[in-house]
RNA sequence: GCCAGUGUAGCUCAGUUGGCCAGAGCGACUGAUUUGUAAUCAGUUGGUCGGGGGUUCGAAUCCCUCCACUGGCUCCA
């Protein structure tokens, strides 16, 4: 007899080998019927899987993560099966289950696997899926294991097993299908009721550039029909937010061909929010003590050999400008820090200046591969709300503490609560890839470490995600359709510090080199701007907004009165805009509710005769009549910034 | 940069076994309607079919090439 410890912390004696399905059965044939997978000390299990030892034990249905990703992970099973039947000879990489789905990267021979194909693809995963094939757990040995795979032809597979320790080497099997895995999968593929193949990708084998490109094909499943379609829709919905589609409905911003990919042109609505955003930020920096500068848009390239970042990004940048005279050129700034580094460097400092911080909305040009453009989010041209701390050693955790704090600030009074702040460290494993001494790199990784700690912030930590000249923290948010992007970054420099010889006099009288933290809370105007609309779904908060209330004469008649209105709004700071087309009010109503003007105000017989306004708030109808004095000193209280 | 897909009017989209002057809805414009809380009616306008080259008697449709965009991969100071 065993002990299993079940989640509620009792204790079932259960005979040794006994199934996490025969647990389930016992407890209720409705469980049974629900569970994929079992959770035995920490580690997720077949159902079907003997328990010899003393367990906690968890049962996992769809509603776990360990049971969604356990189902999509059979699924990716599924649908090798299917391509194994359909397309004879097709070799596999790998298959792993995603947040949302699966996917197998495959390798077709020369078959060019389209679109069009994926619905036979789909038709066929469901026909074995309704055989109810159970996944079949088979330790081999490695020797076995090359066997079966040389035989095979499936170099990947062979590839993989090299990797993997002998004893340690799983095969599944469902129907005619035999993989090579650690499991653990759902009991049957009966469970898969409901199919989509989302869309066909190139991927890199390991991820590595260099090597073969496979066909990525992403997928979703689920235990119901009805939970495909909800999924679908949800994915509908999700393109509605995108910041693309977005900007362009609410006349932010716009791309042409004829200025250039990835050059992001800012139109009236969005300059006015941008502007707002940008003030923000001024002030509090005043109110922290940062210093604004201002820098030209180029350098000469020797300004960034001396920063190392020619060496490093020299060959995949905007390539240098010519002047008429020769050996003389210029590069488009790709980062600010060098040029702040000059300013730092301008005039000696003493120990009591420190620390010194320069901040500077510094727009810079980054040649980004023609794959990479998307949106708002990554561009060639962006302005970064950019500023360097130069500071004692002594003063580095501090002053991370303040940084750290201001990042937290700004996104909280722009609603973002759901960040995840990413601690990124040096990959051991590959020390070329980073400049700067060993010591300072210890150091800088504890400080970051220290701060985020202090400041009491959730942090996952990744190796290998270091910039080449330092640790960072950066701020991660996820867009409407699942990716995440970076917005705000903090980084510790001790590198261009010393590549530009910068120091301060010590109260030793000494010479000492400062460290210099690299920070922006947005990041970049452009990506926040495209993030924040996401997530707003276009509905800025009411002080950022480029229109925040727009006045609607039921008919012209009443358009003089909505002047009147609107210099009395105006007066007090408040963006007001008059709909005065020769058009019914249902219809102002609707454009102005579609255009996600917060406050409509509707102005006719009634309200001319008492000064007033009836307001109407966006997406809620109705609101009140109020006076306009009334209201303007309303509007003017809900679009301060504390207002959140 | 790589793989796959897409590109027709300001927007959303029809239109391919290659064949009359390339269509619709919305928008815009003009006129009528003077309107009370999510689309008033009528008429008019609008397109180098992404650019260039080729095949053909004939190309939006087939081929080549470049550009842009979309989904991934790789990259991201």
């Amino acid at each position: 007899m065993i002990k299993l410890t079940m989640p509620d912390g009792s204790i079932r004696e259960v005979a040794s080998g006994i199934t996490a399905y025969e647990v389930a059965k016992s407890i209720s044939h409705g469980l049974a019927k629900k569970v994929l997978s079992a959770e035995i000390n920490g580690e997720v299990w077949d159902l079907t899987r003997p328990i010899t030892n003393d367990s906690s034990f968890k049962l996992l249905t769809w509603d776990d993560d360990g049971g969604a990703s356990t189902f999509w992970h059979s699924s990716a099973h599924l649908l090798a099966e299917a391509l194994e039947n359909l397309y004879p000879g097709v070799k596999f990489g790998i298959g792993p289950s995603i947040d949302n789905g699966f996917y197998y990267d495959v390798d077709l021979g020369d078959y060019q696997l389209s679109p069009e194909d994926l619905p036979k693809i789909e038709k066929e995963m469901l026909s074995l899926a309704s055989q109810k094939n159970t996944y079949e757990r088979k330790e081999v040995s490695k020797k076995e294991a090359l066997a079966y795979f040389e035989e095979k032809g499936d170099e990947y597979k062979v590839e993989l097993l090299e990797d993997l320790q002998d004893g340690d080497i799983t095969f599944y099997s469902q129907g005619n299908f035999t993989d090579l895995c650690k499991g653990p999968h759902i009991p049957d593929t009966g469970k898969i009721k409901a199919i989509k193949l989302l869309n066909i990708a190139g991927a890199y084998w390991r991820g590595d550039e260099s090597r073969k490109q496979l066909t990525r094909i992403y997928g979703v499943s689920f235990p119901k029909k009805e939970a495909l379609n909800e999924h679908l829709e949800r994915l509908e919905e999700a393109k509605k937010r995108d910041h693309r589609k977005l900007g362009a409905e609410l006349g932010l911003f716009m791309f042409s061909e004829r200025v250039g990919a990835g050059l992001p042109i800012w139109l009236p609505k969005g300059e006015a929010l941008r502007r707002r955003l940008e003030d923000f930020l001024r002030e509090e920096q005043e109110r922290r003590g940062y210093q604004a500068v201002r820098t030209p848009h180029i350098g000469k390239k020797d300004l960034y050999e001396t920063s190392g970042h020619y060496a490093k990004y020299g060959e995949d940048s905007f390539q240098p400008i010519q002047t008429p005279k020769t050996d003389e050129e210029f590069l488009l700034k790709p980062m600010n820090c060098p040029h702040h580094c000059e300013i730092y460097a301008h005039l000696p400092h003493s120990y009591r200046d420190l620390p010194i911080r320069y901040a500077e909305f510094g727009t810079v040009y980054r040649y980004e591969q023609s794959g990479e453009l998307h949106g708002l989010t990554r561009v060639r041209s962006f302005t970064q709300d950019d500023a360097h701390v130069f500071c004692t050693a002594s003063q580095l955790k501090g002053e991370f503490l303040e940084v750290l704090d201001l990042t937290l600030y700004v996104f909280r009074a722009l609603g973002f609560e759901d960040f995840t702040a990413q601690i990124s460290l040096r990959d051991s494993e590959n020390p070329d890839k980073y400049i700067g001494s060993e010591s300072n790199w210890v150091a800088a990784e504890s400080a970051i470490i220290e701060a985020s700690k202090e400041a009491g912030i959730q942090t996952i930590t990744e190796y290998g995600e270091a910039a080449f000249y330092g640790p960072k923290l950066d701020f991660m948010v996820k867009d409407a359709l699942g990716r995440s992007w970076q917005l705000g970054t903090i980084q510790v420099d001790y590198n261009l510090p010393e590549r530009f010889d910068l120091t301060y006099i010590g109260e030793d009288n000494a010479k000492h080199r400062p460290i210099m933290i690299h920070r922006a809370p947005f990041g970049s105007f452009e990506r926040f701007i495209g993030v924040l609309t996401e997530h707003c779904a276009g509905k800025f908060p009411l002080w950022l907004t480029p229109t925040q209330i727009i006045l609607l004469p039921i008919s012209n008649v009443f358009n003089d009165y909505a002047k009147v209105v609107q210099s009395a709004l105006a007066k007090e700071g408040i963006r007001v805009e008059i709909d005065e087309r020769h058009e019914k009010i249902g219809r102002k109503i609707r454009d102005a509710e579609v255009n996600k003007i917060p406050y409509m105000a509707v102005l006719g017989e009634r309200e001319m005769k008492e000064n007033a306004v009836a307001i109407r708030q966006q997406g809620k109808g109705n609101i009140g009549t109020f006076s306009i004095e009334e209201w303007t000193k309303s509007m003017k209280k809900f679009a301060a910034i504390s207002q959140d």
